[in-house]
DNA sequence: TATAATACCTTGTATCACAAAGTACCTAAA
DNA sequence: TTTAGGTACTTTGTGATACAAGGTATTATA
């Protein structure tokens, strides 16, 4: 499981929701249920069998943590935090989106 | 296989690709290695083995045709054309590209 | 003590893209 | 004329992403 500039742009084409999650997470820690509600927010569609196993994916890669939170209208909650590697992995996924965003409108001209 | 607004933008978030052949072909048609490298010059890696099986895919979809064409340097081209079908998608793609770039965008403030 | 609401998790499936290998055509050199 | 090399198109097997659907567990309320 490489990590070279090349290959988080071969993820970016995939995988936009992996963006999204560190995105989210960097402005503040959020449990499942928030982050897909901000996600659906912004007009993407996210169920729960897509973000819980991505949320452990991202964990199992040092990129999240996570603390239980007891909530006052249920079960407790897992709140989930960026780690500094997360912060990393969000840069250079910052800078692959751009690349892809200025690839595509090149592409348009021309 | 449906083509809703939402379905498309589903469709976006793989297959970002497919955005991209069409986009190239709407500009001017091009048999596969051409596409590859245009591709690459925008600094998306592609290989035979993805691309040939997703103009297929396209083409039985409707949204491309093709002609022979003899070459001066080597085997015939196989030169993919944007069929109407595929300027429709086209245009819903575009929505929905903008509006993924815009969501994210989104995400990213607040 | 049921029932509803909230939250987390798992399993099976379809699709996308890649790696690797294969087929076919054309040209030029031996 | 046969061989080698380049170009172009195709197929097969694999890994990963996201979805649909269903399941488990906790809490509050009737």
């Amino acid at each position: 499981m490489e990590n070279t500039a090349e290959n988080v742009r071969a993820q970016m084409r995939k995988g936009v929701l992996e963006y999204c999650i560190l995105s989210i997470l960097n402005k503040r820690e959020a449990y499942a249920s928030a982050i897909i509600e901000e996600l659906k927010s912004v007009g993407m569609i996210v169920v729960e069998g897509t973000l819980y196993p991505l949320l452990i994916r991202q964990k199992n890669q040092g990129l999240l943590s996570y603390r239980w939170e007891e909530s006052t209208q249920g079960p407790p909650r897992k709140y989930y935090v960026l780690s500094d590697k997360g912060r990393e992995q969000l840069a250079q996924m910052d800078a692959a989106w751009q690349e892809l965003v200025d690839g595509i409108q090149t592409l348009k001209q021309a």
